[in-house]
Order: C-alpha cells, then structure tokens, then sequence
DNA sequence: CAAGATTGAGAGGTCAATCTTC
DNA sequence: GAAGATTGACCTCTCAATCTTG
C-alpha cells in the first residue's frame, strides 16, 4: 500500500470509467465461467467448442471456409484445425474440399452436430438469462445494445463479426 | 439453413436480449484481444500476467495467499502455482511463509513487479478507452455501470470479486 | 512466391496424487 | 481427515516449418 502510493499510476481512468470498466470485466469473467462449467457437464462441450457451433449454425448451409471460421472466433489457424479435428471425431461437423478453391477446406455442421448445439443452447440461454439478461428490462436491454454500438459501430447490427 | 429450420431453437432469447448478450460477448472479444496483443508485444506480458498483478497492488501490503489470488482470478489451484513460478522467476512476484497459517504461502508484488504493472497499465487503458471508453459519454459510463449492476449486484461496487 | 491449411516439437494447462499443516 | 499448495503425467495450444494450390 505504501509502496503503491509512491509510485502511481501514470494517466489514470476517471471514476465512471474505471467503475464501468471493471464491472464489465467482472460480470463477463463471472458469465463464461459459470457458461463453461456448465456446458460441460451437462452436455461435455467446451464454450469455445459451442462458439465454433453456434457460429456455423447462423451463415448458409451451416458451412464455412478452415479460415473464415479461426477469424470469425479470434483463434489461430492451426487451434481451429484441431478444434475441429476433435468436432469431427465426434460426429459434430464434417470437413469437405472446397469446389471453388482447392486448397481450401470447408467446414460444415452435421445433423448430430445440430442437434447437440440446440441441446446446449438450451443451457447456454438459461446461464445467460439468470446472469445478465433476466435481470434487465426490455429499455435496459436496448440501452446496452446502444452503448456498444457506439463505442464499436457494427457490432450489434451486423451479421458476421469481425466485419470482412 | 434449410435443416437448422427443421431443427429449431427451443426457447430462443427475445430480439433484445440476442442483441444486447450477443453485442456483450463480441466487444468483450474484440477488446481483449487487442488488450492481450498489446501488452503482449509492448510489455512481454499475457493478460492474464497483468490480470495477476492488477489484483495484488490493489489490496494492503500488495500481497495475498495464493488460494485466494487463484479464487480472485476464476483459476484453479495448479495454474496460479505455476503462473506465480513464472511472475517470481521474472522478478515480479515473490512467495513468502504465512505466519498465521503454515500451510499457506503469501504472493506478493515486488517493486520491479509493480514498475511492470505501472507500465503495462499505460496500454492497458489506452486500449480499454480506444475500444470502448472513449466513446462513451460520462452519462453512458454511469448507465452501463447500472446496468451491470442490477444484473449481478456489487458487481460494480465490491472492492473483491467474486464477494468472499 | 503468396495463401490456405496442416503438422511436429516445445511450452503451457489440467487432473489426480502427494506432502505438509491444521 | 480436510485444507493449502505443489508436483507428475497427460493433454492441449503455439510457433515455425511444411505441403499444396492459386
């Protein structure tokens, strides 16, 4: 304490940016890992497991390009190889040539891949719901929705993210 | 797109709730993966490194027994040890005997840890204001830290998280 | 020779077993 | 015998090197 009296911190954030700050890292830390733990218990899925399913789910014919989908989830080539390497074993997802570009591979949901991610949004909307959601009124929701939107524009109306 | 109709979500969050949780989840992303890429490249340190050190200088004496910098952190018991191994063999932490209790090792910040952190703080708000703070006016700094608030109360105000 | 994806070797994380002290 | 912390063995991730096709 006496120490960290003498040597300050250089430029710091303001009191309603460090106390917005801080309850944003807090409530997310709190969400994913209740999100995760629960994810794999009840349905032995990882949360990053769930976000390469749930991003698939949402863009045409449920499948996407080896490198669309490690950009869509911030993640490396070689991590989303083995990520789905691991799907794919599982009977989750199945990888396909590209027709339009052969050294690309495409990455495509399975009917039981399907089906385990709707089993596990179940679970995910409820951790969801009882820790954030539910606790908000339908003007506190768009309210949130705004305030991102501002400081990131696109990042609640567009469709993929990051934008191409 | 035409099985995932076959198949639907059950219970399905509301447009508002999709919207807000899904704009949560990619700010959070977005910013800290520009976070851990920048104190990464500028300052040789993972945010998780930083996530260590910024809990320690915030508490009396910089200092905590490891159990409890593990249950700060949302990490197991395993992973601080060695990730202390790291901070101390750098110079940044150092483990001492706890007099009240012998089974117990204390953690502490050391002055060449807290220079670091001090650094590693100048990016580390340079980050958070660029991809999200700067936007927002004090007004919508104080809403968010509402919001969070009312979804899990002391979020915002609680010196510890998680509360003890 | 650049882009897309994968692989091998090394670094870092996880789970159960261990050691010490309460 | 349980709690606090660490260790060993195994598993996963990362980085650079590789293979193939544009």
């Amino acid at each position: 304490l006496r120490n960290a009296n003498k040597v300050p911190e250089p430029d710091p954030l303001s009191g309603p940016e460090f106390l917005a700050w801080r309850a944003f890292l807090r409530v997310h830390a709190t969400v994913t890992a209740e999100l995760d733990a629960r994810l794999r218990s009840e349905h032995d899925v990882t949360l990053e497991q769930y976000g390469i399913l749930i991003t698939l789910v949402g863009v045409p014919e449920m499948k996407l390009r080896m490198g669309e989908l490690a950009r869509r989830r911030l993640i490396s080539a070689s991590k989303i190889t083995r990520a789905v390497d691991e799907l794919e074993r599982r009977g989750y997802m199945q990888r396909s040539a590209d027709p339009a570009d052969r050294r690309s591979h495409l990455a495509a949901l399975t009917a039981k891949g399907l089906r385990k991610l709707r089993a596990a949004q179940v679970t995910h909307h409820d951790v969801a719901r009882r820790c954030l959601l539910a606790a908000l009124s339908e003007r506190q929701l768009q309210q949130l929705a705004r305030v991102f939107e501002t400081a990131l524009p696109g990042v609640v109306s567009s469709d993929v993210w990051p934008p191409p």
